[in-house]
DNA sequence: TTGAAAGCGCTAACAA
DNA sequence: TTGTTAGCGCTTTCAA
């Protein structure tokens, strides 16, 4: 026996009183005489009537909902930028709407646009040029973007990619090693980012950095390149991978070549996943806080929502880890 | 300037036809005379013109979106049921309303209630015993649980963990090992099936179990237990771990506690999560199909919004995944 | 094939 | 403090 629910209009009637009464009684928006709030009180217990979200949403037009479109839920970058937006959405008292792109990007815009309509703003990571992101102005909803937005007139949360590279070029160079790989991302944006802080780092000792690319941000492709930066013509005495997963990836393929890190070859990361602690050889990595960032993401949609707009790039800054992936050039 | 967006009646007007004309388009509903149908397209062009989700749901009652809670998303076996779960979504253009309750039971019930009013189905992993999942039925929606539900007639999607613990247990005792512990958390509704299982194989041959609880799903539960669990009285020459977390946790604690693993003790996990293969050493586990478990629990719930409901229970088969954490007993 | 009209469940002026 | 009333943007009979 299925019971159709209960609505304001029911509420009312049961309790004796109009229907904006009940509306104001469930916003709690003003005081009640006693034997109203009583009658009130004992109608919604009777009935167990919730209010309806939806029909509340379509008046206020706002859903307590927030969007959060990620390239990857697997990559446990974004697992984290997940959690820390989580945390603070339930905080203050919104639900996560999640589009996970699947790193399709035919799919993005579509998804994006449909998200839009049903959500009070939207925090977006997506590989889109800013060029051909003018659309998202149009959203008309508040943005905050997971990446640095030159172009684009919208908040942003994101780490210094340059100094990153940078820091784990010069770690590389005081350890004496002279030729460094960079195996990359190239669909990332921030890769160019990632590579120019390396160069400028290996520019300042004449140094040049051997850029190769592993075509996914996946231990997978990590393992896959692996062979292809070692095995190659010029083989490095340490490489800079675009992310965890692919140097965690890329450790594990050197071990079956043979090659063994880091007595043969350095390996470092980015982003400091959970489980490169436990690698093996534990990763050298730099934290870009990803937790963080999706905390921050959230926070600055919130305020945006309760009309603290901010435009502005807010940039955390990125911390080596040294661990054992990583030792002294031998030569 | 921020411009409103157009209603069904703005394209009704500009098309010279009416509001239900309108509808009907955009709803695929029926055929069109071509002057009307060219009319409408233009308009809806020209206007930019989208139907509002909101309305249409209160309406029709439906939203496309389908509820989905768990306990932590970062727990690797969290994320491949949502990136499971997501991919049936999507392919059926539902979207997902995610709900991680931070593993805080007191947070959950009315974290679910308040999701089950915005949905069209929910997908629920608790730690809720059946007996205290009553109200649940009461939501009035469709509903799987991620676990077997003995008590409760909604169907659940989950795997055979009497059957994963005993297999565990099983190459254990081919490896030669005589003292096993269980390193569980307790919190788990499907910790005791997993003692179970173990039990069962070990009474087999008169042995018994030396059950420990890591308080914790986590890594660092798995560190913090490993002293307790290998440096007291009895000391076990191999450690069932309640999941890989926990495993990998408790071994990074044993190499600093200058026990090797797996020659001075072998260790397992369950899940098969997908850094235990990138841990030192790779990880012996189960493979417990997080990502199919999504897939089908999605699959299920939208199976029944379409009307074919269905309760029962799916079991997914447990396999072993031998690889370096596991190793012959030396004596 | 098209349109008129009656709501869906609720909020928000405004009046009383 | 409480009630009346007019919608929010859309779908859905039902009639034309």
């Amino acid at each position: 026996m299925k019971k159709i629910s209960p609505t304001i209009r029911d509420v009312a009637a049961a309790a004796g009183v109009s229907v904006a009464t009940v509306s104001k009684y469930m916003n709690g928006a003003q005081r009640f005489s006693a034997p109203v709030e009583a009658k009130l009180k004992a109608a919604i217990a009777e009935l167990g009537y919730r209010s309806n979200p939806l029909a509340r949403s379509m008046i206020t037009g706002r859903t307590r909902t927030i969007g959060l479109t990620i390239l990857d839920i697997s990559n446990p970058h974004f697992t984290n930028v997940v959690k820390g937006a989580n945390r603070i959405a339930l905080r203050h008292d919104y639900t996560l709407l999640l589009v996970d792109t699947d790193e399709n990007q035919a799919r993005e815009r579509p998804l994006i646009e449909a998200l839009a309509q049903r959500v009070d703003g939207l925090i977006v990571s997506s590989r889109m040029p800013d060029e051909e992101s003018q659309w998202m102005l149009d959203l008309d909803k508040p943005l905050v973007l997971l990446r640095r937005s030159e172009g684009l007139p919208i908040p942003s949360v994101g780490i210094d990619n340059r100094l990153a590279a940078y820091m784990l070029a010069r770690h590389l160079l005081n350890l004496g090693h002279r030729h460094i790989a960079y195996l990359g991302f190239g669909q990332a944006r921030i890769n160019d980012e990632r590579i120019r802080g390396a160069r400028e780092c290996l520019d300042e000792v004449g140094l040049a950095l051997d850029v190769h690319d592993a075509h996914a941000p996946t231990a997978h492709a990590g393992e896959h390149a692996c062979s292809r930066v070692m095995l190659g013509p010029r083989r490095p005495q340490a490489v800079i991978c675009y992310n965890d997963l692919i140097a965690l990836g890329f450790m594990k393929e050197a071990a079956s070549l043979g090659i063994r890190v880091p007595q043969d070859v350095s390996v470092t990361g980015v982003d400091n996943v959970p489980y490169g602690e436990y690698a093996a050889p534990a990763l050298t990595t730099v934290d870009i806080q990803s937790e963080k960032m999706g905390e921050l993401a959230m926070q600055k949609l919130i305020d945006a929502l309760a009309g603290h707009a901010e435009i502005g790039h807010s940039m955390f800054e990125p911390r080596l880890i040294v661990r054992d992936s990583t030792a002294a050039a031998s030569h």
